[in-house]
RNA sequence: CGGGGCGUAGCUCAGCCUGGUAGAGUGCCUGCUUUGGGAGCAGGAUGUCGGAGGUUCGAAUCCUCUCGCCCCGACCA
């Protein structure tokens, strides 16, 4: 993408309604635009990386045995009526009156609409297990958005629902989103620990919350430090077999990790030692849950058993804030220039920065550049721009691309281009134009 | 929902107290000069002063109402 025909309006000057970083970074660098209070319009850059972020999830759902449907943002009251949840939910339901007075909806969330879906389908423990799940925006009415995306009232967020015959096969379910999760999380270049959280009227230890730790982050937490070195990416994971699946989540949850609602110091002094004690703040990316039979038997979503009784389904939900991420991903990873992507989020690998775009030399190799990684499959943002030098370097510094290409006509007099982590210690190697698009490509 | 604050140029903000022809920086446009970390000079365009009422000869400024947005707290993916 040539940057000269890119709609991204980066700003100099942060706009006062933002307060933490990923908000305003988000702002600067044309990512994102309020529309209203916690309702935001997502810019081409932003957009991108919003996909991304959304692809990583979907992958691994899908890696997990979950199958993608898509269910409506309006629901009917109806629904929500049975649950019990029209009164429950307060004000924080967008409530909205079709044109014949028929009480609806923004979801907040789809609990109910699964359920019927699935009752409707299902009748017989033949057809359990099941795992579905989908990536859509939801709504909620907070009374007070803030922190940009992190919570708005608008967001999108992936939710995954099980349906199972009883409680262990739930359990196993749980099991297998705990580890997507993890794996999830993971590919974005997030430490996202699992903490213990509430499990409400059900009890038992199926409830966790993801935090992804970041200075910035709303909640204080407290975990073993042995946490940040867990590394589940490299970890053999196999969601056919339950004892695999199950190595993994023992791994992650036989350690302290809490947030300040559930910790408890005395606990946390006894089980941890002090030297591996760590105390810092973090965002809730995910929370995942299993409820039994909450849903199930008021919205009747009963099966017959083998014995020809019938039972309520057991059932779980999995969420993830992916629009959330976003900004959290930022407040993880940023320093006082910008932003700084992971490469598996980022809009864009690598930021081509054309320093002379009135030398035709300079031009030709950048446009040669542009062409040859294009080519190669690696997007490139390249910025073509008539600027300064020193605009283009802190525009690139703000939206954070991973690799940062400087092409001059200074470095092509001695046939070198010069290439730049934007993570890295800000050191630059030079190198020719050929050694470049290879290890880029490579 | 309690408490606080802010609405003036695309963005950041001054002007308001003490009423009298709407400003600065930045961004934008034009030209020239520059060119390796948000360049310089010159010229130029840009506003229903959030909205509605009221007071006044006269309102960005004073009064009333209203809408929007932000921050702290309580609440939340």
């Amino acid at each position: 993408m040539r940057l000269s025909q890119y709609f991204m309006p980066t700003l100099k000057e942060t706009p006062k309604e933002a307060e933490i970083v990923s908000h305003r970074l988000m702002l600067r660098a044309g990512m994102v635009r309020q529309a209203s209070a916690g309702i935001y319009s997502w810019l081409p850059l932003g957009y991108r990386v919003l996909r991304k972020i959304e692809q990583i999830v979907r992958e691994e759902q899908d890696a997990a045995g979950w199958q993608e449907l898509l269910m409506p943002t309006i629901q009917s009251a109806d629904l929500w009526k049975q649950s019990g949840r029209y009164e429950d939910y307060g004000k924080e339901m967008l409530r909205i009156t079709d044109r014949h007075e028929r009480e609806m909806l923004y979801g907040p969330t789809n609990e109910e609409l699964i359920t019927e879906i699935f009752r409707n389908g299902a009748k017989s423990y033949r057809d359990l297990p099941q795992g579905l799940y989908h990536i859509q925006w939801k709504f909620r009415d907070e009374v007070r958005p803030r922190f940009g995306v992190m919570r708005g009232r608008e967001f999108l967020m992936k939710d995954a629902y099980s349906f199972d015959i009883d409680y262990e096969a739930g359990r196993r379910a749980y099991q297998k989103q705990f580890v997507a999760y993890l794996r999830t999380f993971a590919r974005m270049g997030l430490k996202a620990i699992p903490m213990e959280a509430d499990t409400g009227p059900i009890g038992g230890d199926l409830s966790h919350e993801f935090i992804v730790l970041a200075e910035t982050g709303e909640s204080e937490v407290f975990c073993d430090r042995e946490f940040l070195d867990h590394d589940v990416l490299g970890a053999d994971v196999d969601y056919d077999d339950s004892a695999s699946v199950e190595k993994v989540v023992d791994y992650y949850t036989n350690l302290y990790a809490r947030t300040d609602e559930k910790h408890d110091q005395a606990l946390f002094e006894k089980e941890v030692p002090s030297e591996r004690r760590y105390t810092g703040r973090g965002i809730e990316v995910g929370h995942i849950f299993f409820f039994g039979t909450k849903y199930s038997e008021p919205l009747g979503a009963y099966v017959t058993t083998p014995d020809d009784d019938s039972v309520p389904v057991q059932m779980g939900s999995y969420g993830v804030g992916v629009s959330r991420l976003v900004g959290g991903i930022i407040e993880a990873s940023h320093d006082d220039n910008g932003i700084i992507w992971p490469e598996a989020v980022a809009p864009f690998k690598v930021g081509l920065i054309n320093l002379r775009v009135a030398d035709a030399d300079c031009t030709a190799a950048c446009d040669k550049l542009y062409g040859q990684l294009s080519e190669a499959g690696i997007e490139v943002a390249y910025d073509d721009r008539d600027e300064s030098a020193g605009a283009k370097f802190a525009n690139m510094d703000l939206i954070g691309l991973p690799w940062q290409l400087v092409v001059g006509p200074r470095g092509l007099k001695n046939g070198v281009v010069e290439l730049k982590q934007r993570g890295g210690n800000g050191e630059r190697e030079e190198l020719s134009p050929e050694a470049a698009v290879a290890k880029l490509v490579g």
